[in-house]
This record gives C-alpha cells, structure tokens and sequence, in this order.
DNA sequence: GCTCAGTAGACTGTAGACAAAAGGCAATCG
DNA sequence: CGATTGCCTTTTGTCTACAGTCTACTGAGC
C-alpha cells in the first residue's frame, strides 16, 4: 500500500514520450490521412528525419510499419512512396469493412448491457447536436468514435484491431464522401442502438451492413456526378 | 526488341538475395511456428543476430514486423518475447477467420469460372491421397493450399492480404487440432466445390461457415479430452 | 533473519558512418 | 541525328558506437 497522500488516478504513471519511432509513425499517418503528403509521392528518409529532428533510423521503422499496414509502398533500393489507392482496392477495402462492422454489430448486440447502450446514446446525440451545428469534423470524429465504441462492446480485441486499420483507411480513401451524408447516417446509428438494446443480433447486422453499403452508393454516386 | 536470342523465360529475373530484413523475417517466423522459438520466450536482438550472422539491424526491423502482425510482444526498453495466446485470443481469431473464409466463399461462388473449379478439384483429390496415405505434414500443406485458392478465387486483394495473415496464426494455435480431423473435412471441401461451381453464393457461404467453425469444436474436445 | 538501498550488468533505443545499388545525364560512337 | 555506354549523384541497406533504462544481485542496516 502506498502511503503517499496522493490520489491514484492523479500521477498517471509519469508520462513518457514513448517510442520516438511511435511518434514519427503517428506523425507521418497524420501527415498522409490529411493529404500534406500526396499519394504516390516519394518519401525520402534523410529528408523526413530532418524535417521531423530525428535520425533516420525511427524513420525507417516507422515506415516499414505504414508498409505493412498499406499506407506506402516500399520499393526496393528505392525508397518509400505514399501508397495510391486504386478504384478496385477501395471497393474491396469498403467490401471488408462492411464485413467487419457487420459482425461487431452482431457480437455487440450479443453482449451489450445498458451501461453500453447509455454511452452508444450520449454519441449518437452529440453526432446529431454537431450535424445541426454544422461542424463537419466534429461530426466526422463522432461518428469515427460511435463506430469504435460498437467494435469496443463486440468484445473482440482480434476484430477490433483489424477493423481499426481498415476503417482508417477507407476513411482516407473517403473523405470527401464522409462530409456528404450526415443526418440520413444518424438515422440509422439510432437504428442501430434500438437493435443492440433489443439483443437482435440479426437485425444488427443488417442495418449495420445496410449502413455501410449507403457510404459505398454515396461514393459512387459522387463519381457519376463528377 | 531484344536483339539477343536469349529465350525470355530462360533468364527469371536474376534471383536477387532480396533484403535481409525479409529473410529474417521469414526465418523468425519459421522458427516461432515450428515451436523451436517458444511462446513467452525472450528474444535478445544481439543473440538473434549472431545466430542468423547478420548485425542487429535487421533484426530489429524483423520483430518490429512481427510485433504489428501480432506474433511477438514488443515490451518497451525490455525486448521482444514470443506471444503468448490465450485462450480467448485464440477463440476470437477463429471468430474472426470464419468471418473471412465464409465471405470468400461467397465471393469465389460469384466470380469462379471452370478452370477455377478444376484447379480446386486437384487440390482436394491430391488432399484426400495424402490422408489415406497418412502423409501429415502434405495433407496440412494442401489444406492451406486448399483454402488459399478459394481466396485467390474470390479476387479479393485486401481479404486476402488479411486472411492470410489470421489464417497462419490460427494455424499456430490450432497445430494440434489440425492433425486430428482429416477425412471429414475434405468432404466438406467437396459440398464446398460443389456449391461454387453451381454460383450457389449462400450455400457456399453457409458450408464454409460450418467447416471452419468444425475446427473450433474440435478444439474445444480436445480440451475435455486433455 | 528480513528488508531495503546501492551497484553492476545487460539490453534496448538512437545516432552517425560506410558501402552498394539504382536512376539520370552527358558524352561518344555508329 | 540517334542510340548506347560510361560516369555521377542520390538514396537506400547495413554496420558500429554510445547513451539511457530496466533488472537482478549483493551487502549493509534494523
């Protein structure tokens, strides 16, 4: 027992910095998930360490994972190059998630009990309250957060890691879609949580997969319009 | 046009030792899924390096790989050690596969033509020699070679990539398991044949369901019987 | 005899240096 | 004038060295 007056929760373990090669990975996502970085750009190590203060070293690790996890490609005695995703690969991208989000929904409501369905609620009404705000990124960060805290109640950490890397990057692959349908998306998350509470695994899964369908439709009605 | 009468397959590329990174990768890999590396084992980058004969370099870039794939637990100023599954892991990652190789099958029995079905039908013929033949080793290798063709069938990159990747680790846990339950499932890859060539999208999902999910009784049997 | 502080060892995390390979450019030969 | 070949620059792939941190052991004090 400790015997320090001092309350548990307030020193939090004394907050490292973490691995450098953690932090550049972040940095470098961030920096091609918002287009600073162009797809199919060419990523040079010497140059992202000294723009980032580091050695090369963090920076090749750090690209090695965006590597395997399909955010660049890495070309043999060539270097890194910001992947460019293909009309193929994103439909095939969004065919999976709907696959993995569908059955998040299914487990979810197979095991969720009112504590979740009250935190399901409380986003789905700060979505909505940012929807008639108008803040567009606000919405987008909520409705990001609404479809973790699903996988986080399905209770499968395998799925929701997975899950957590596709849904990433079809968001990055989406994003000019995501901004388009706002309100019709709250809808259904309503939808959602009344099947959840109601422990109805297979109508979860069916407005869960229906969901995800619309964001594929949306995207190619876009292209049709463009 | 070359002007050289070289024939153009004679020459394949000039097989390049490719990176070192990759070949230690591979041979990590090997040395966890064959046991000789065991689960909660410490792995020391210098002692690793010195048996494989290259420096640390690679083989740090190695574990990093196998750290994000889930295969070794990478403790912060610590080390790397051998992942440790649990049960529950293991259960979830078979929820997780079904998933994937029911949808496979739903995607093989849209899209598969008859040469498809053929080069199936020679992989379970040559599968049900080797089980009568009590070849082991064979009918494991050919019953991933079984399933990694329907993938392929179901021309679906990104469900493959993350298949595969789930599938070698289910293999990890299940090694045991697999050895025990050989005529049935190749009967079961049979109706599976059956349903694809017939473009039978649901039944093909439904029989591909069961198949995997055969795998995981028999696990849990095995664990009354143990 | 038990506990706790101090110390030494080992390992990782990071940086810097060197060698090899690939691509581009210019000069030269047909 | 065009194609080819050789050189040069750039960038990666690998190795070695150093600093920070964690662990485990040892010895002293209670």
């Amino acid at each position: 027992m400790l015997s320090t007056g001092l309350p548990q929760g307030a020193v939090p373990k004394l907050e490292r910095p973490g691995p450098l090669r953690e932090r550049v990975y972040e940095a470098l996502l961030e920096l091609i998930t918002t287009r600073a970085l162009q797809p199919g750009q060419h990523l040079v190590e010497s140059e992202l360490a000294g723009h980032l203060g580091v050695s090369r070293q963090p920076v090749r690790e750090a690209l090695q994972r965006l590597n395997t996890e399909g955010w660049v490609d890495l070309r043999p005695a060539q270097g890194a190059f910001v992947h460019e995703p293909t009309e193929e690969e994103a439909d095939q991208l969004l065919t999976v998630r709907t696959l993995l989000e569908a059955e998040a929904a299914r487990l979810a409501a197979a095991n969720t009990g009112t504590a979740g369905i009250t935190a399901l609620e409380e986003l789905c009404a700060k979505g909505e309250q940012a929807v008639t705000d108008g803040e567009v990124d606000l919405v987008v960060a909520t409705n990001a957060a609404f479809h973790a805290k699903v996988m986080e109640l399905a209770g499968n950490v395998v799925l929701a890691e997975l899950a957590g890397q596709v849904d990433r990057r079809v968001r990055w692959y989406y994003t000019p879609v995501a901004r388009r349908r706002g309100k019709q998306s709250w809808i259904e998350h309503r939808q959602l949580i009344a099947a959840i509470a109601e422990r109805d695994e297979r109508r979860a899964t069916e407005i869960m997969r229906a969901h995800t369908e619309h964001t594929r439709e949306t995207y190619h009605r876009r292209e049709r319009d463009a």
